[in-house]
DNA sequence: TCTGGGGTCCTAGGACCC
DNA sequence: TCTGGGGTCCTAGGACCC
């Protein structure tokens, strides 16, 4: 590897992550459908988080009502969610990842990360990354190549399950050109029907999509950044700098509905001393609150308020009280969030790509 | 079918100031 | 009496991601 190599852009993403820690620890499970979802039991209201690919093919995926994955497949493993392991076991990847030789490397979560290059042949260095990772951890891992962090990310996708694939400017449009907007990484089921609204269905059809219309339906910054999306331009330069959390937040979804005005508050309070407990540490004053309330059976509010800068836990408990009364006392509640803004250090404000609105 | 929990960023509109 | 233009801050809501 030689300074004159070109540099690329690596997505490394984990396989069926959180049901392969699970297999991990329980081989006899490998080769069945197993769901991984709340606390385990699938009469209480959660969702999936990850099924493994038996369990897939039964047509179970993330974010599936757990009630509705068990009815799919009546034989399934469902497990509840165990964030300690899976945490360790992300650890230990990324840890892997940041051992290559001359990888920068910047997580996107506990399964994903960005890694940064140079050299002549990345589909070899993909490989060996693939394999450092399955030696050390016993995990599987696909990798998209590319030219740009968009490119790298949607690449991914054409390698799994534990491969890789290359996609740049030069083939691009060959294989993205005719896939609906909503395999965009960032185009989600509200914006490609709004796309679609502007005639554009199709990735080479936003590729070429003149700014103004999109500007006018989406904003100044996001329609010229929707439209970047459909050539799969953008940066190219994978960020190492560690993460500052802008906040934290706690919510709950109570399995049943709350009606009694002081349980409703006392819950609230509750969930805002846990994220408080969560920051306790971090030495950072907190600048602003929020809280979230589902209404059964599903319209969701938000309140938010910015306060004077303080450390003191009991001066941003009285500050949430004016936020707690904003709940309608008539209504039954479905779910509680409440979240704590924290302020920024001064050297962080400024220069580092946001998760979303940065490439 | 009935929808978790933890994040981030963008936009619109109102309040307020000069 | 009817009314500018520009700027910033704050709040609520929307959308997306893992």
């Amino acid at each position: 590897m030689t300074s004159a190599a070109p540099s690329w852009v690596l997505h490394f993403d984990l396989d069926q992550f959180i049901a392969a820690v699970e297999i991990l620890r329980r081989p006899e499970l490998a080769g069945k459908p197993v769901i991984v979802g709340g606390r385990g039991d699938p009469t209480e209201r959660a969702v999936v988080s990850t099924a493994s690919y038996e369990a897939r093919a039964f047509g179970v995926g993330s974010g599936m009502p757990l009630r509705i994955a068990a009815r799919k497949i009546p034989d399934a493993v469902i497990l509840p969610v165990d964030a300690e392991a899976y945490t360790a076991a992300s650890e230990e990847v990324m840890e892997t990842l940041r051992a290559q030789p001359g990888a920068t490397v910047q997580v996107l979560g506990w399964d994903e990360a960005f890694i940064g290059i140079r050299t002549d042949d990345p589909e070899t260095y993909a490989q060996q990354v693939r394999a450092a990772v399955l030696d050390r951890t016993g995990l599987h891992a696909s990798i998209g190549i590319g030219d740009t962090l968009v490119r790298a990310k949607v690449a991914t996708g054409f390698g799994k399950p534990r491969g890789v694939f290359r996609l740049t400017a030069a083939n691009w449009l060959d294989v993205m050109g005719d896939r609906p907007t909503i395999d965009l990484w960032g185009v989600g089921t509200k914006v490609s029907k709004r796309l679609a609204g502007l005639g554009i269905g199709t990735v080479a059809e936003l590729a070429v999509a003149p700014d103004a219309p999109l500007v006018a339906e989406f904003g100044p910054k996001m329609g010229p950044w929707y439209g970047s999306l459909g050539r799969g331009d953008g940066a190219s330069v994978v960020d190492d700098t560690p993460w500052i959390a802008r906040g934290r937040s706690r919510e709950t979804t109570y399995q049943h509905d709350l009606t009694d005005r002081g349980e409703i508050e006392a819950a609230a309070r509750e969930l805002l001393g846990h994220a408080l407990d969560d920051i306790a540490g971090e030495g950072r004053p907190v600048v602003g609150l929020g809280l979230k309330v589902r209404y059964a059976p599903f319209t969701t509010k938000t309140f938010t308020r910015k306060i004077a800068p303080t450390s003191d836990r009991g001066a941003v408990l009285a500050e949430a009280e004016a936020l707690i009364a904003k709940i309608d006392p008539d209504r039954p509640v479905r779910l509680l969030g409440m979240r704590a803004e924290m302020a920024m250090p001064d050297d962080a404000r400024e220069g580092h790509t946001p998760t979303r609105g940065g490439w």
